[in-house]
DNA sequence: CACTACATGTAACTAGTTACATGATTCG
DNA sequence: CGAATCATGTAACTAGTTACATGTAGTG
């Protein structure tokens, strides 16, 4: 239950309303954790009904109204129990390992051709990733702005370093993963 | 729907009952590909009913019987289909990905622990991967000596680097990623 | 007035998890 | 004869996916 985690470190730099989560989710989000709109609607009731955030009603317009949840005491309490505990890793799953380890059994060409796919997702994750990190080191997204404003500014380095570092590891992963394939060509190009 | 091409891969090398992929996925293919015995039985079953394999009851005793799934015509070309066609990534969702983003939240003691974890964990997985990338490269697990038998003896030596390299890729990632956590934990005590 | 963005949902489905259940055979 | 291993299942659940559904508000 992840999601939920990830819904308070969010909602905790700023309250938002679905619909704001939502988007969130299909950008910048996305980088760390999916969630399709389906998910997180009525994972947000179930954290209201449980008491980790709340939601306030605010008017736009004359109909139209918008639910912002806020992380309560509660939700706090349990955002850094869990983040202070270490988790087991998830069970290994990734359908590339897969089709990887039986490249005996189909043409070198199509598995040059599976890799050359593999290479150039690996090297645009990693781009982005790079790009996401330079853009926290100069504190130039406007969640960690939001964020900051509650902090001591004497840590607002510190902090946008940390975030950033997680981003710099997601692109060091994949540029590995990149040379790493590139390597699996060579061998198939071999005798 | 991986798992049934996991399978598939699995039987292409040795026919094998649910009960041999059951211990099978719990350990050697498990760094690939998790699954839980209750997950298989009803897969191979599914496949069966699709036409990819086709089991064949075995007499253990009186009254015990075992049935051996063997991959059919259909099931190969199936495999083969999937294996040339390169697929998109699934999306990223990983809990430990959001607990780090959110590292500045807790004290830099608690997070040095989590790391501390993550580092050991990583450095297990690694020195697993290159444990199995070493066995493969001297043909020294079951699985790939019985799938060699169907091979040419010329491949026999191409076949097993091609597999070795997977796991020489899984233990590079998480040396990289151990790596990138040593230096989270630099980070986390600066200042 | 049409189009886009805002805002929130539901239904039906697949995949995976946890736990329980049952009996046969082999080995010491 | 008791324990481990062989062998196969089911039930109830959570998480995530895909597709559909509905209406409001702002902008050109």
């Amino acid at each position: 239950m992840s999601l939920q985690h990830a819904l308070l470190g969010v909602l905790e730099a700023r309250p938002m309303s679905g619909y704001d989560l939502v988007r969130f989710f299909d950008s910048s989000a996305g980088w760390i954790w999916a969630a399709p709109q389906s998910q997180i609607y009525p994972t947000l009731r179930r954290m209201e009904r449980a008491g980790l955030i709340g939601g306030d009603d605010e008017p736009r317009g004359p109909r139209l109204t918008r639910t912002v949840y806020t992380v309560t005491e509660k939700g706090l309490e349990e955002l850094d129990r869990w983040l202070a505990t270490p988790h087991d890793p998830g069970p290994p799953r990734d359908p590339f390992l897969v089709q990887a380890l039986n490249f005996d059994m189909i043409s070198a060409e199509q598995a040059q051709h599976v890799l050359a796919q593999f290479i150039s997702e690996q090297e645009k994750a990693a781009a982005d990733a790079e790009a996401h990190r330079d853009r926290l080191l100069a504190k130039d997204t406007s969640l960690l702005r939001e964020r900051l404003t509650r902090r001591d500014p004497a840590d607002h380095d510190r902090i946008a370093r940390l975030k950033a570092h997680v981003f710099e590891g997601i692109a060091r992963v994949a540029r590995t993963r990149a040379e790493w394939a590139r390597e699996g060509q060579r061998l198939l190009g071999e005798d």
